[in-house]
DNA sequence: AACCCTATTGCGCACCTGTCCAACAGCGGT
DNA sequence: ACCGCTGTTGGACAGGTGCGCAATAGGGTT
């Protein structure tokens, strides 16, 4: 019998079982008994911290993607002017989406048609990175350093542009020049933003 | 019994109701009865013209998604004017990744993974657009009315913007302003084109 | 009209899924 | 040392899955 442990802890070790199978084998074929093995427990245990699967998979995408955001707001604080924090934004925002994260949130998207919690979570985090992002380019117009008709709308075309370009790198596994895209969001959101060019990222590679 | 059909005609009937059940439930929720019911017909019906799930899914998406992508070839090829071809390009594009049909591509990356033949299909027709943008700005370049020192980047780079458009808007549930949202695209590939402003869509909204 | 070929049937098989629950076991308080 | 609360077990259960196969039926040919 596995070590009796705290319902806190318990729970917690639940959800980084179940991301750790959603990593290993999607999110849509993940199923109770796997992420029982994973714990090396049994599968009814599951069903004692958790009321549904659909419940334990929205917990869990919730802790793996908010990972990401708090890191990224973490990163956002230690900076005090606003374009050094946007620029810190390009950074982590490109860095949290590649690989296995972006590859959960297509799963995510997917599965919520099927998954109420999970398509709400999915909506939540969405909106807080625009909420994050919008925030941020407010700042920069009230200090004078950006200018912006609609943060809004922005914020939405910017994040639009960070995942379109995510979305291509996980549909063709060809590898692409991370570096390259991320230069190329930045100025093209330097120009949304009313920012001198090189401005977000100053080491422009060769492309427009 | 149902009606005796010829090989082809039955397979493609087989395909049609399998798309019609894709649309109505999710890929991954489609199963070999529910298509089979949806036909009128037995279950064992499919399988004795797809080999596997995997392949009946995949022939499904691929006629689907071929589709829209032969539709945009057709109403290329009515334009003479490489600019014209572009603009009708977008218009098509973000008309074919409207509603349900962005769903089924999102289907299919998440179900790629799982799905050899899906993953497959997907990725060939996700070439497809691809070049037929990129021979799309080679023509224009071309014929001098556009400059792009990387046709091929750039043709990705757009099409990154409006798949994460696409994205934006099945992910947010929320009624998202279409036309302004491909004037935007458009005054964006105005500039990695080195196109004029309107050049692509003439009534150029509020927004930069 | 007889016949053959094959499209079509409908069920069986093995396996997997989420959920539930009675029994069990270990820790904390008395 | 005892005992009760509750974390934990492991299997039962009903349903659903893709797939395979012997039997059937119906259209085209002779």
């Amino acid at each position: 019998m596995a070590t009796r442990m705290q319902p806190a802890e318990r729970r917690s070790a639940i959800v980084a079982a179940a991301i750790e199978v959603m990593l290993r084998k999607g999110m849509a074929a993940t199923t109770v008994r796997d992420v029982a093995e994973q714990m090396g427990t049994s599968s009814g245990l599951i069903h004692h911290y958790f009321a549904s699967m659909d419940d334990l998979l929205a917990a869990a995408f919730d802790e793996a993607a908010s990972g990401d955001l708090e890191a990224t707001r973490l990163a956002l604080a230690a900076e005090d002017d606003p374009v050094a924090r946007l620029r810190v934004f390009f950074g982590t925002y490109a860095r949290a989406e590649q690989d296995w994260a972006f590859q959960l949130w297509l799963d995510a998207w997917a599965e919520a048609g099927r998954r109420p919690r999970v398509q709400a979570t999915s909506r939540r985090l969405n909106v807080a990175w625009q909420r994050l992002l919008e925030d941020l380019i407010e700042q920069g117009v009230a200090s004078g350093v950006m200018s912006c008709p609609e943060p809004g709308p922005a914020a939405w075309r910017i994040l639009s542009l960070l995942d379109g370009l995510a979305l291509q790198a996980v549909a063709h596994r060809a590898d692409i020049d991370r570096e390259a895209v991320i230069a190329w969001s930045a100025a093209n959101a330097e120009r949304e933003l009313g920012l001198a060019a090189g401005t977000l990222v100053p080491y422009q590679r060769s492309g427009r």
